[in-house]
DNA sequence: GCAAAAGTGTTATTATTACACCCATGA
DNA sequence: TCATGGGTGTAATAATAACACTTTTGC
């Protein structure tokens, strides 16, 4: 809280307060996020984010990155992680007031979470199924995946989280392969190449290569340290479309 | 909630869910925040966000839209309102839990909170008196101010929320005053109009004019039906620093 | 050699920047 | 007429978009 308001009879109330998190990850030429199967009412056997319940001692962040790591065993400080935002519609659960703070992550193409200590039914939905219709996501959460979606096709535009998509060492084709299935859209290698690779701190090469299914060898590539593109890399600016 | 762990005793603990509002506008040259002062413990007599409960049945917009009518008397579905993000470190009470879910409100040099039902104490601050040392915002407000004025400075760069500082109708240099004082850099006129009128939706001319204190009348605007600026206005590219 | 993908180069277009200069008004 | 912003024009620079072309591999 923060005021009080003795005016007004309206203190405070027990609301549960919980963290859902929107983990994606690029596999398989489409963007999927990671869901898990609910073993309780309300939504019994539906399909919905993982996530849970802040606990009395843990700040936000702290119940996010406890929550990924029991849920894929992956370390959250390794990933791209950030709060999306918070849901609270008095009605968004049937058992009572919750509120929830959503969490964005974003990851290499995970082993599949079979890590994690309670992964119960955990598995990669494209993101494309996931929000179609009648695919019955808990609660709220089909909002809450599209929010995250794009804040995901956002911060393509204006940092280098494209890069936590990519299991290092990675070539420019799958880096670019991320901008591309994520925004939905197709893009220029060589201009792409050039925006890329004239961006202090995007990427630095690692000097290897490696040997395509054909072709030639690609560069290799590690995460840079740069956070933020300037200028930015932007989608309407559509490079090239050339399907 | 969203996700039980039946496996681990972590069920629901009641917390304190509160709004609390970042309200800024531009006055005298300089953006200011709205604070109140508050008339309880802790931090009683402290400067902090106004803000409230969030109650049984509301909304967290609800609640957002509330306490902005409550503490500044304003219709915000005029004034450019969108969620922050949320806080909620356990220490951040020291009555117990709370989360507050932090709302940025952008609006004109507003008549002083007076017309608020229970505006108690509540004033115009400079933020960067607000923000400097010594200041003492109760909570973690500080935070929660640095966050929200950072939001509004990238909001000014991807999006038409400048004209939300502006009482129509506005001149283009006061829509560039807002982009200078917010961004704390001087920009080229000339520049700065192109980019504006050239930016489709941005601004609606309406025809009239309006005498200043000295030199050629200015022609006045009225906020235009666009959202997004594209391409973006940007600060790094500083136009001009002519300061 | 051929197919395929990596990677380089070139040009046209667009956006940004810097700044010169004219316009309309009050004093 | 002068001072003061408002407002227009223009040229240099930078970024983007489109696409031709070369390189290096596997087969």
């Amino acid at each position: 809280m923060t005021t009080e308001r003795p005016s007004r009879p309206s203190g405070p109330f027990p609301a549960a307060v919980t963290v859902d998190l929107v983990i994606l990850t690029v596999r398989e030429g489409a963007l999927h996020v990671l869901l898990i199967e609910r073993g309780n009412e309300p939504f019994r056997g539906s399909p919905a984010l993982p996530g849970g319940y802040v606990r009395p001692w843990e700040g936000l962040d702290e119940t996010a990155l406890r929550e990924l790591r029991e849920e894929t065993g992956l370390d959250g400080r390794r990933l791209h992680l950030e709060q999306l935002r918070s849901y609270g519609a008095p009605d968004r659960d049937p058992r009572g007031r919750t509120v929830t703070v959503a969490y964005l992550a974003l990851g290499p193409d995970l082993p599949v979470p079979v890590a994690g200590t309670d992964a119960h039914a955990a598995r990669w939905v494209p993101v494309a199924r996931a929000l179609g219709e009648g695919f019955g996501l808990a609660f709220d959460h089909a909002a809450i995946l599209a929010d995250g979606v794009e804040r995901a096709r956002s911060q393509l535009e204006y940092t280098t989280a494209a890069t936590a998509f990519c299991t290092e060492p990675f070539t420019m084709s799958e880096l670019r392969g991320v901008y591309e299935v994520v925004w939905g859209i197709s893009l220029d290698p060589s201009n792409f190449r050039r925006k890329v690779t004239r961006t202090a701190g995007f990427v630095v090469p690692t000097g290897e290569r490696r040997a395509m299914e054909s072709g030639r060898p690609a560069a290799l590539y590690r995460r840079g340290p740069a956070r933020d593109l300037y200028p930015p890399l932007l989608r309407s600016s559509e490079m090239t479309a050339s399907g």
